[in-house]
DNA sequence: GCGGTAGCCG
DNA sequence: CGGCTACCGC
């Protein structure tokens, strides 16, 4: 079984390379983030041609969020947003799939760690860490997936350097992810890969592709009975490589069953 | 030889599809109009790449009109806008090839009668008929090409009755067609047909191509010695067929020799 | 509809 | 750079 996150940057404008993905790539649960679309115009008819059921928050401009699972695996137990949270920003939705809990996030960016919408994003990683923990208690088999804006380490940046105490890579945001995996949670990336220079995010500019200068913010955090089934996760570059691609690529988990 | 008028709604665009178009129609002389790029963008490397001297008047966002000739003929004379008419829009430019003089214009659209632009419209009417009938006294064999915004009479439009007196219609607009005509000018398009549902430009709403429902408002315009030489003026819709077309379609003329 | 513009955003 | 929001023009 494969679960996959992908930040699609417009799910209007992606959606013939989700669906060419999915395709070349046919993951049983696909977390996609940044629809930019609003909720009643999200295009079911081409993910059920495509045999998947599909769960989304959508909001048009900014945010909005999906779990898609292929056909005839169910989707049960949807769940919009942090329940309690009453955020305007629609960037969290969880099912259950086989048992499996799967939450799916748009974490905050927080543009820079001056900036009024850092607050914003630490309140944010509170909200959802409480919420995991509430989840964690009911559900053994967990995963949360999605773009974290949050590199964890500083092998995840093309430049530690220059990245150094800045927004994804501060001090704060680290512990908040630390703190995720203090709930248990496994980085499924590093249980199989420790090399740097592996990255899920290059901006558009600069020719940051080419060169391979990103980040890694793009993650599935898995609990315990997960992490004993998992055997494998990647990050596909081949849809980054795509015509008016995505700035963000897929990551894939394989786990046992 | 060939000359020939296409408004193509964005140079930058459009440049494949006028580099295929002169591919398959090596015309001599090629008027464009509505470059919509800023003078120093205009691409001439490719367009001498693809056998063609170019001579042109760019105007950023709006407007913007170039004469391409085929090598290796020669363009001389080049005078962009109307000598003596200090008009900010730039929507004439002239040139002469091997003694014909060729005037390329995109004349003002006058957006409806009763707009501030239609005045102006009528403005500039005036001032182009006072620079050709200047031209012709020193240029028997003179060629005025481009997007005129009149359709010439009833038979140009698909629907007379409710175009009748609106923009590209109105009696003063068709006064000053007439009155280039009065030069000694014709129509070299009607010289050969005399059918209607003839259009060369078509709006992109409402499938309006698709349903053959037009305007013929893109012309080209000779002098007696012209007139002897012609053969045939044809409106290709070729073009206007192709993905992503520009509104108008190009018409062709043919001169002996 | 489909060109263009500007500013906002990551 | 490439999404978005808007607007303008034909």
């Amino acid at each position: 079984m494969q679960l996959a996150t992908w930040n699609v940057n417009s799910l209007k404008v992606r959606l013939p390379q989700v669906l060419q993905w999915l395709a070349d790539s046919p993951v049983d649960v696909l977390c996609l983030q940044e629809l930019k679309m609003d909720q009643d115009v999200f295009p079911l008819a081409d993910i059920e041609a495509a045999g998947y059921r599909a769960a989304w928050f959508g909001q048009k401009t900014y945010n909005g969020v999906a779990i898609l699972v292929r056909q005839p695996l169910p989707l049960e137990d949807v769940v919009l947003g942090i329940p309690g949270y009453d955020d305007p920003q629609r960037r969290v939705i969880a099912a259950t799939v086989n048992g499996m809990r799967v939450i799916c996030g748009y974490f905050v960016n927080g543009e820079a760690v001056d900036s009024p919408k850092y607050p914003y994003k630490l309140e944010w990683l509170g909200k959802l860490h409480a919420y995991v923990a509430d989840e964690l208690s009911s559900h053994p088999q967990l995963a949360l997936l999605g773009d974290y804006n949050i590199a964890p380490e500083d092998r995840d940046v093309y430049d530690p350097e220059s990245w150094h105490e800045q927004v994804l890579c501060s001090t704060p945001e680290r512990e908040a992810f630390r703190g995720l995996i203090g709930l248990g949670l496994a980085d499924s990336f590093r249980l199989f890969n420790q090399e740097d220079k592996q990255y899920s995010w290059w901006d558009y500019r600069a020719m940051m592709f080419r060169r391979n200068k990103g980040v890694r913010i793009d993650h599935i955090l898995i609990t315990p009975a997960l992490q004993a089934r998992a055997s494998a996760c990647v990050i596909d570059k081949t849809p980054r490589k795509w015509e008016r691609p995505s700035d963000h690529t897929p990551v894939v988990l394989t786990l046992a069953d």
